[in-house]
DNA sequence: TATATAATTTAGGTATGCCTAAATTAATTT
DNA sequence: AAATTAATTTAGGCATACCTAAATTATATA
């Protein structure tokens, strides 16, 4: 069985995979908040066991093992998050925290049990989704927030699911995922969104955007 | 922080005082599957924290420090396994294994969460009670089933939530905490329990009796 | 009381996973 | 192309928590 931390690293390599295409050693221990000499090490016992390919300064890449590996750890930490946030009403912005440490103890079965009870969801709290049994995932082909223009309507479709406090920010204002606005202003030289939810009138700071993915509404 | 292992210890001297009463190096090293010299070392460990109080030769006690956190973590556990069994329908023969994993990392919000869902049970599936918030535990006054004798009525209280197949076993004759039942007879020389159960008559053997406590039942 | 047995502790070793500092390799600049 | 800078790896160390084997201490028996 594979420990905590070697879980934890095939999960980043994947998301990394995903987010910034190659994955650097480097990259890998910022993201783990671990010195590179210490993502090295790591990589280095994944490799004996044929979860992660590597070439000396060339980055990692997981086997399809690993991205098994990884896909599984996902769907528990996603599941988890929705069931915390649906059965026991955790806030949205505390699931994430909760999800990481319990993620690499849930069993197969109360996983499937949880599953069950959601209803075989294909989203988490924050939209990501949620891989299936078999590791499936369903892709989205949502935008960044940063590229909308004046006038365009949209449905907020994921948002950053690791600052608790950005989460507390978009949840007084509503914006969760499903929440349609929009876009009524876009100040310049980088400047920060004004947007209409449900006929308010709210600013949204560029940086914050950042972390907000939508769905384009055609008209 | 404590370490699982350091809570462990702290789990299983608190238990180990409860059924026998002096702890020493050697009984808790044999309940935790650990070498008595490993057990040594996590015990001068724990000294050095103030939680366990230790001369040498002469057995462990929990300090007043290291009791509260012993009865937290047994809160943890017993609330898990309520919460498995009654949320999410694992079988009561499967819920201490589940429990003894997710109860060094469930945060104190959503034990309260699952508390609450619970309508604050004072029992477990197995009839062991929970320690409240500060630690107060309900006492019992159970007597074990082999004390029973020919005729005597009574009610399960309390059943050992170790051995899964004993659980399953158990489960099969329908006997849950609360469940009465009539003792028709005792076989001599430490023979089984013939009992009445709703009706039923059935057999019950006197290692299988050993782990059941019962209240009697007077009249 | 002396000796045998049992319990406990010490000593030394394993593996994981982190660290820092130094060495190496790659990439960028001039 | 040479030199600087950045990224990566190696080397050596630390803490946890386990192990076995040997030494010590306590207890029971003759």
């Amino acid at each position: 069985m594979l420990t905590h931390a070697a879980e934890d690293y095939l999960k980043s390599i994947y998301k990394l995979q995903e987010k910034v295409g190659k994955v650097s050693t480097g990259i890998l221990a910022e993201y783990l908040n671990v010195k590179p000499a210490s993502a090295t090490g790591m990589i280095k016992k994944l490799k004996t066991m044929k979860l992660v390919k590597h070439e000396r300064y060339q980055g990692v890449t997981l086997t399809d093992t690993g991205k098994a590996i990884a896909l599984e750890i996902i769907r528990h930490h996603r599941l988890l998050e929705l069931y915390l946030f649906k059965a026991l009403g955790v806030p949205w912005d505390g699931v994430h925290e909760e999800a990481e440490k319990l993620e690499h103890v849930i069993s197969e079965d109360v996983e499937a049990r949880m599953d069950e009870f959601l209803g075989y969801p294909t989203a988490d709290p924050h939209g990501a989704p949620i891989p299936d049994k078999n590791g499936v995932v369903i892709k989205r082909t949502s935008i960044p927030m940063t590229d909308l223009c004046s006038g365009q309507s949209c449905v907020v479709a994921e948002v950053s699911d690791t600052d608790s406090a950005l989460l507390r920010h978009l949840g007084s204002f509503n914006l969760y995922p499903g929440t349609a606005f929009r876009v009524i202003e876009v100040a310049p030289f980088e400047g920060p969104f004004t947007i209409d939810i449900a006929g308010h009138q709210v600013v949204i700071g560029r940086e914050v955007a950042k972390h907000i993915f939508v769905d384009d509404v055609k008209e």
